[in-house]
DNA sequence: GTCTATACCCAGATAGAC
DNA sequence: GTCTATCTGGGTATAGAC
């Protein structure tokens, strides 16, 4: 693999490894088997080396999330699909873990594609539910835009339980439970 | 203000802050406005007093938790009472934001306050909903366990959303979408 | 208890040779 | 393009004086 590509997956990597400020330059010339040249001559700096990765990262989870969504079948089932896809939980949301690095927030560079990333997420699930209340799977009273925000909540926020509790058990929980009140209003 | 309790207090708003990987020894001396000397004289260093701070801020969120769970109410008002509380929405979860911090997780004397929260926290709301389900205010089909699991998540995941757009607006947009769930499995 | 001095290592980057 | 040398600053802690 290119000298080039190596860094910016392995800045990925670490990066929801160990976040901003937990990766340093060396441990990523480390990682990407590069030299310390070698990387200022590629990247002005840890920045725009994370912005790199940051940027492919937004794009591969929104690529990964589409496949779900553009499944066949109802609302529910294309949600659900979502939900329950196959994840890593411990390891948590590659766009999700950076929310929390002050110093990617204070940057717009950095910050643009992760705030893509969810309101993209969000806009997505709002037009799957949208859908769903077009056919009569869902009553017209239930917002689109609201339950859109709760279903992306329970994913982001299953990873800190999970976390929390070093198991995907709560994780699994709050999907399930999730799913169950939404199989209820479709009744 | 005693020393010691400057010196917590500032290791409690840093870690919410930057996080533990982001607080520097110095930092938190200047917070404190004490002395390199007087903090290594009262905590052996950066962990012990982190451990101080997590413990105290596990402590003080239970209590505020605590202080909605037992209020007045049906399950349903508690629980949308805990949820629409006034909060720092963009600050996000003191104990959260330490679960995507690997030296935190790897360290079990810092790790334990976190799981030991999540945990009460979840028994908590699973008792309450319990509760619900035995005044018939919730169907006997209702899991405790997951549903609890599910309003922690939306929480969490709502301070994600939320600093990602840079705005309260998507945290309340996923509170107000589970309130309705929990209407809608009520009625 | 608090202060200053000191030490060592790492973060992050630049410079110039090859 | 990649290498090694070098630099400044900060992280984290210890030592010993006051």
């Amino acid at each position: 693999m290119e000298t080039v590509e190596r860094l910016i997956r392995s800045t990925q990597d670490l990066l929801w490894e160990r976040g901003y400020v937990g990766t340093s330059p060396k441990a990523i010339q480390v990682a990407a088997d590069a030299g310390q040249g070698s990387m200022y001559h590629h990247f002005s700096g840890k920045a725009e080396l994370a912005k790199a990765a940051i940027e492919r990262s937004a794009a591969e989870l929104q690529a990964a999330a589409e496949e779900q969504f553009s499944g066949d079948g109802t609302a529910t089932e294309r949600i659900s699909g979502y939900l329950e896809r196959d994840r890593d939980v411990l390891k948590g949301c590659r766009m999700g873990r950076l929310t929390t690095d002050p110093d990617v927030m204070a940057d717009p560079r950095l910050r643009a594609p992760i705030d893509e990333t969810f309101g993209w997420i969000r806009a997505r699930l709002a037009e799957i539910i949208a859908e769903g209340k077009q056919r009569g799977e869902y009553p017209g009273s239930l917002d689109a835009g609201q339950t859109a925000a709760t279903i992306a909540a329970v994913l982001q926020g299953g990873y800190v339980l999970a976390r929390a509790a070093d198991s995907a058990e709560p994780f699994e929980l709050a999907v399930q439970g999730l799913i169950h009140l939404l199989e209820g209003v479709a009744a």
